[in-house]
RNA sequence: GCCGGCGUGAUGGAAUUGGCAGACGUGCGGGACUCAAAAUCCCGUGGUGGCAACACCGUAUGGGUUCGACCCCCAUCGCCGGCACCA
């Protein structure tokens, strides 16, 4: 070890003898007890970003202590590497999706080896690779024999100039974003997954997740958006088809005034063909049609629709009433058409002023300020019924299950359970993805490839030009298949699944990333699975979160894994930003992980971004701070170095001679205990740090008197240990200087003696009526009538106290007392 | 609009959950070392008043509960995040 640190030497030297000995390489052993500590895989978009420094610092940390606290340590890494960005390369400058993607997955490999991660390599997975996508194929083909794939016509955006399929986002004032004109609804036949077939179990297990934020089970919990009412019928006159309508406010059935249908709704036609109403119809649909879903819910309080010329009869009362179309009321939620009660819905309230429609109020407030005659806005509280025949005078939260009940015995309506969760649109008109192994026959239908064909392989003999179809389907040969039923020429789907799916498993594949039988073997899975700590941004809370969830139900529910939910504990991680802002090229406040490797090391980065904040929260970069963390490691190595000149580092025994000993031995000690809890079970790696710093200093101090070699050594020993899982590479240089056995990170956590932190005397607060007074040292442990007795005995005390009389005296044994005096 | 979260020194953040507010780091001030600077080491650093011992104030704001509140309750303000016409 030389006098000075050199980062760069070390961290090399590290490196190179990890990789070359294979240092954190697993196999699964019954007799161990396992960990697995997953961060989410990166997408390689070839470079590291501090927000990948951030994850990975954590679990690694994580990763490190659990293996010397004695774990059998499951920590892979792998890449995300399906996705847009490699085919927008392809067409930009012409290379091959494959190539772009394998280069950036070699350059990330190399930076995150250079931050020193503690990772299985051999366990590596790449979603891009046909050996992992031979068996994203394999799944799907169980899921669509489960039943839960299938294909179905669905409006989708398209831009008939590029002709492509848009993205919602990419659909901007109802144009084509590239070239501005106009964007229309088409049908497509995509593939779906089920997902819904799942809301319930999805919602129930969230409550089975301790582990995780409740901010994340909340997001979840919004988004399966569960919600309970009746669906109602109401006869359409003049039509053989009646309208149903989904409610969560049966109570309000009386004060229904008009329906409105969605624009999209299947009797339209029908219901205005031939009529003087259908060209308005049919002009408010095609308007309609032409905006984005943005556009639709932007102007939120301008309300817009169309008569249609047609009644329905409200089911309760044989009230007739009109019944309009609106874009407020959405195709894909309940039964795409509402029963609308003006009086007591915000949305039904704007409609009803823009259009002049009749307002019944059925619930009182029971509040004169309200004239319920006039009503200023919808009254959407508690009351009491009125205008309700049967219901009058209940209490409307009473009158939802009563009119519920009501429906169902006079056969007009049901109670039902909707979801805000949609299944699942999974196919995607893109080439860089897994195929979807589905292959279409004239006479058959739509049949899964035949499993030993598997994989279905991405074709190279493609053009990439940004118009017209997937470029699978300018492959040649791609498409030409065999019905895997009859045997007969048939087409194969050039369609390619959403890289969410690809997600969705990946924490699987790792238990068994060579296996080129199976996607996985059940034993191996069932011995590293759950995975015990995943972390990751909160960006993933609801999509790639609720998405992996599914598939381990329904992979659970295929027997082929042994729990249903994936994720015992989830970690968020915060954003790493600078000036207030998210580091982002146009703000020019990016900082690269390269450039402070290169200036300070690795081990400095993982320090800095660990100290700089706990896991969950913001992290404000900061040169300083950075330059403070590189100034700890520093202080560290010359003390070490500095303590060798003169001693040795002997064995763990040594004598307490005095009270400089006692002191070191204390914080020794203490320094261990609270260290370990602070990464084992708060991830509070900012104060974990802080206290081995505080233990720096404590033997900076010590060693300016009479140093006992035993102790300071054995201290020396505890500290490279704690240090180790932070920074890893100077722990392990610090550590072969010291002249210890084999490697830091081998090594056991330390223990601490209880006893060490039993100090002979406490300071003591004194409080008079909750007003510190006084601070005594008085001996440790006393009981709570010994404190009170010796504060009370206390010169400065009786001084406080006299002619007061006093009322209660609160002892807190080892903290403080509290007198109250009057 | 609805649902979350957060407001603590100049600054990033501590305070293990109702018991010493401001640990640790940064910055700043002072000292030592040096011809000098950097680096390093040591000391100080919430505010007001006082030579001082000390006193008073202080965790967004206003109230409450409690012997005791950064922590619990109510209201208000501000910032951030998620969802957003879901009937």
């Amino acid at each position: 070890m030389l006098e000075r640190y050199n980062f760069g030497e070390i961290e090399k030297k590290w490196q190179k003898k990890w990789e070359d000995s294979n240092s954190f390489k697993v196999t699964e052993d019954a007799d161990k007890e396992k960990y697995y500590v997953l961060e989410m895989f990166p997408y390689p978009s070839g470079k590291l970003h501090m927000g990948h420094v951030r994850n990975y610092s954590i679990g690694d940390v994580l990763a490190r202590y659990k293996r010397m606290k004695g774990f059998n340590v499951l920590h892979p890494m792998g890449y995300d590497s399906f996705g847009l960005p490699a085919e927008n390369a392809a067409i930009k400058n012409g290379t091959p999706p494959a190539e772009w993607t394998y280069s950036n997955m070699d350059e990330m490999t190399k930076q995150l080896k250079e931050l020193g991660l503690s990772y299985d390599w051999d366990r590596q997975v790449a979603t891009c690779k046909p050996d992992y996508y031979r068996w994203m194929q394999w799944i799907f083909i169980q899921f669509y024999k489960k039943g839960l794939a299938y294909k179905k016509d669905n409006p989708v955006n398209w831009c008939p100039s590029c002709q492509t399929v848009l993205a919602n986002e990419q659909v901007v004032d109802g144009k084509c974003e590239r070239c501005k004109s106009p964007v229309t609804k088409k049908s497509l036949s995509q593939w779906y997954f089920k997902i819904t077939d799942y809301a319930d179990r999805l919602l129930a297990n969230l409550d089975k997740l301790p582990g995780w934020p409740e901010k994340v089970k909340i997001m979840q919990r919004n988004w399966i958006g569960k919600s309970h009412g009746a669906q109602i019928t109401f006869p359409i006159e003049g039509f053989d088809k009646a309208m149903d309508v989904y409610t969560t406010r049966a109570d309000t059935l009386y004060g229904v005034t008009y329906m409105v249908m969605a624009p999209e709704h299947p009797y339209i036609s029908e219901l205005v063909a031939g009529t003087e109403y259908e060209a308005d119809v049919n002009a408010y649909i095609e308007k309609v049609q032409h905006m984005s879903d943005i556009d639709r819910t932007s102007t939120s309080n301008e309300k817009t629709g169309v008569f249609i010329g047609r009644y329905a009869i409200n089911p309760i009362n044989g009230k007739k009433v009109p019944i309009f179309i609106s874009d407020y009321v959405l195709m894909g939620y309940g039964t795409g058409a509402i029963m609308a009660v003006p009086a007591h819905d915000t949305r039904d309230f704007d409609f009803a002023k823009m259009f002049d429609l009749e307002i019944i109020p059925v619930v009182d407030p029971g509040d004169p300020e309200i004239d319920l005659n006039n009503l200023k806005e919808a009254f959407v509280a508690e009351g009491t019924m009125i205008n309700s025949g049967f219901m009058d005078g209940m209490n409307n939260r009473d009158a939802i299950a009563a009119m519920i009940k009501h429906v169902e015995e006079k056969g007009i309506g049901k109670e039902t359970t909707n979801y805000k969760l949609r299944d699942w649109l999974i196919s995607r008109q893109r080439y860089w993805g897994t195929p979807i192994p589905m292959i279409y026959c004239e006479d058959c239908g739509w049949q899964p490839e035949k499993e030993e064909n598997l994989p279905v392989l991405l074709p190279e003999d493609v053009e990439f030009t940004g118009k017209g179809e997937s470029p699978i389907a300018t492959s040649k040969t791609f498409q030409n298949a065999v019905c895997p039923c009859c045997g007969k020429p048939a087409k194969r789907e050039i369609d390619t699944m959403d890289t969410f799916l690809d997600s969705s498993w990946y924490f699987l594949r790792y238990c068994d990333a060579l296996n080129d039988k199976e996607a996985f073997a059940k034993d191996k899975v069932d011995y590293w699975m759950n995975v015990d700590q995943y972390i990751g941004g909160v960006e993933h809370a609801i999509l790639h979160l609720m998405y992996a969830r599914f598939f381990q139900m329904a992979l659970y529910d295929l027997g082929l894994v042994s729990q249903e939910e994936p994720f015992e504990n989830l970690l968020t991680q915060g954003m790493v930003i600078k000036d207030g802002a998210k580091m982002s090229k146009s703000l020019g406040n990016v900082v690269s992980p390269a450039e402070i490797i290169e200036k300070y090391g690795a081990d400095t980065a993982r320090l800095f971004i660990l100290f700089a904040a706990p896991p969950e929260r913001e992290l404000d970069w900061s040169d300083q701070g950075v330059e403070g963390s590189y100034r700890f490691i520093n202080r560290v190595y010359r003390m070490v170095y500095d303590f060798t000149k003169d001693y040795k580092v002997t064995g763990d025994a040594y004598e307490i001679r005095n009270d400089a000993d006692k002191n070191l031995n204390y914080w020794k000690n203490y320094a261990v205990k609270k260290v370990s809890d602070d990464i084992g079970t708060r991830f509070n790696f900012n104060t974990a740090i802080s206290t081995v710093m505080e233990l720096v200093n404590e033997m900076y101090k010590y060693r300016e008197g009479d140093v006992n070699e035993a102790l300071f050594g054995a201290t020396v020993k505890d500290l490279i240990v704690m240090l180790a899982p932070f920074i890893p590479h100077v722990a392990e240089e610090m550590w072969e200087h010291i002249g210890a056995e084999g490697s830091v990170h081998d090594q056991s956590w330390p223990s601490y003696d209880e006893s060490a932190l039993v100090k002979d005397t406490v300071e003591i607060v004194v409080q008079i009526n909750g007003k510190i007074k006084e601070r005594l040292d008085i001996a440790g442990d006393l009981s709570r009538e010994e404190m009170q007795e010796v504060c009370m005995n206390d010169d400065k005390v009786k001084a406080l106290t006299e002619g007061k009389n006093v009322i209660k005296v609160i002892a807190v044994p080892n903290k403080l007392i509290n007198i109250v005096v009057k």
